[in-house]
DNA sequence: TTGAAAGCGTTACCAT
DNA sequence: ATGGTAACGCTTTCAA
């Protein structure tokens, strides 16, 4: 079936000058899997793609490309079609709350529509446009943002028609496509099953202020309370950053306020675990004498000296519903934008009670 | 000092065929910031890398780059160069072990160099190969490993000039670039400490056995062991896979066996935390009545309830010596294959204790 | 179905 | 210092 010999013999290249780039092993290109095939690189080209070879044809390319371990080069292919199958990932470096593990969950996800994904970090939402130029450099196909999009930015990068996808944030200043647990909901959701155990007194350590999916959180929380007639001023408050030592420190601001408080809302789990480790130390039994409860659905959250009552994101569906956006969006450029919002489900731990009394 | 009008004008595209692709809007070129300021593609490349340029044909360029909103495409500088600027990162999706907190110090650290960090995932390290193909076709400039690679894929990217970097382990049995923590040299250390405690008793939560970092921290420890005379076999071990549940059942059948246990190693801080909350609710206390290390040195091991002592691993510095490995390479071809080991520290907590009696 | 050739956007060689 | 131009490896149009 191969050609005499059989062995791999490379296609003599064209170098009229002297070309610049020093030794390093000469990569096999089409040309190379074309000449041992004895047959044209439209062919190898056809091969590798959609195209239409005879099958006989297929075959020669498909041994030859073996023999030489021919792979089509990606950045070539690139340059050409302006298709990168790349997905640009934004993310801050800081990395308070839990969604390192989302980018494992991405990356699986892009797998399977044969995209890769890159990352791009960056010290503060601020320093965005920063990065931007690096994302336009490499002609990723499209965004998809764990952080702040400061609306220039956004604008930026539609007028180069990259696709801009906000994860978990339900809502942006802009037109944007939207990938999100619905937080909301989720806060209401959490706040009804609180109000069923029959708590009237309430505390809430909120997020940062800049924090979409933080005020939406908290929002939800209080839209129940307030269908229950809990006035959100009545609702002592405290301010953390998502992390364990804020959770410590608002819970313990909370508990030594004058306020009677029966259950303890935290707007993410970390945070609700170091509240839950501050009223223990201070002598509270949780449930018992304190309910607490957060967000987000993160492993500590089941370990047995928690076993926190959570709104858990669905990780996996989030990251294929973001990944799913975009390239959806690629296959029919026009496509709307759209917002997927996804639900939480409450899960129901051992760290929330029916009120005492 | 801008062209008459000043506006953006596009030259024209020599397209004598109707081309490929369709609308999208036009990306800007060499080209075209050329002709906006009057200077020749060369000039416009020269300015955007090391170039000898005048600084009036620089500052031309980069007014007319800014007015146009050019940025130099990095595929087409990747297919010419043969240097992509990108590292791949080949992981497992199994993010048992704390890894995905790795990725924003890899990301962080690449951005330093002026690199691009690509995500390549795999269900399991047998597959590995299957991604190979696919790390290649991106022309990656190197591939830093944080799970197993075998060795005929390891003998594949070396046959394609690609560098190799595995992450976290010590050894390999083949030639490899290697940056790890020191995980014999931690072990020791950990045994060293709970031995000047006055610990004869020990037990340890092993790792999966094919994990050269599960092993190389539980031989540590033994070795340390057997220089005070304590022998390997008078250890009662369990093997976890580096899981809570994991390192509870571990303790449950050291705790149940007839073995008398005050010192319990394990050889992650995620099974050490359950250990502890598996010896609590045996109503053992932690670390009165028995004492637990781990390693990693996770945020949750500083939370009040466990307060970990545990072997930490220099997360950042270890990202940054896995890049610099790499473009060091990069830099400089003939440099020498090296193993870079790193030492963790000994972080004290309140999970260990002098032996009572 | 197949092959020839143009061209994607850039860089570095060469000549000026 | 500057400009012209071949070449990087591939895909797709066009013609056969």
């Amino acid at each position: 079936m191969l050609g005499p010999g059989g062995s791999a013999a490379m296609v003599e290249r064209g170098r009229r000058r002297a070309r610049v780039v020093p030794e390093e092993p000469k990569r096999t290109r089409a040309a190379d899997v074309a000449a041992i095939a004895g047959v044209s690189e439209s062919a190898v080209s056809r091969t590798f793609r959609d195209g239409s070879v005879s099958a006989h044809v297929r075959q020669r390319v498909l041994a030859a490309a073996r023999e030489l371990g021919y792979r089509p080069n990606a950045m070539a292919q690139a340059l050409l079609t302006r298709r990168s199958n790349v997905i640009a990932i934004l993310m801050t470096t800081n990395t308070n709350s839990h969604f390192p593990e989302v980018l494992s969950a991405l990356s699986h996800a892009a797998d399977a529509h044969r995209m890769r994904v890159m990352l791009f970090t960056v010290d503060d939402p601020l320093q965005v446009s920063d990065v931007v130029d690096q994302i336009l450099s490499y002609q990723v196909d499209g965004v998809l943002s764990l952080t702040e999009v400061p609306a220039a930015d956004a604008r930026i990068l539609e007028s180069q028609g990259v696709e801009l996808v906000l994860y978990n944030r339900a809502r942006a200043d802009y037109a944007a496509n939207l990938v999100s647990c619905d937080h909301r909901a989720a806060g209401r959701v959490l706040g009804e099953h609180l109000l069923a155990l029959g708590h009237r007194d309430f505390a809430m350590v909120e997020g940062p202020q800049r924090s979409s999916l933080a005020l939406d959180r908290a929002q939800g929380v209080y839209d129940a309370l307030a269908e229950a007639g809990i006035e959100r001023r009545a609702v002592p408050v405290a301010i953390g950053d998502f992390g364990y030592e804020s959770g410590r420190a608002g819970a313990s601001a909370l508990l030594s306020g004058k306020a009677k408080v029966t259950a303890l809302v935290c707007v993410s789990d970390v945070m609700a675990i170091g509240a839950i480790d501050e009223a223990s130390s201070r002598g509270l039994h949780v449930p018992d004498d304190l309910s607490v409860a957060g967000f987000d659905g993160v492993p500590a959250g089941t370990w047995d000296r928690y076993r926190l009552t959570t709104m858990r994101q669905p990780l996996p569906q989030l990251a294929d519903a973001a990944i799913e956006t975009i390239v959806r969006k690629l296959a029919n450029p026009t496509r709307a934008r759209e917002t997927r919002l996804l639900v939480c489900d409450l899960q129901i731990g051992a760290s929330t009670k029916a009120r005492a009394g």
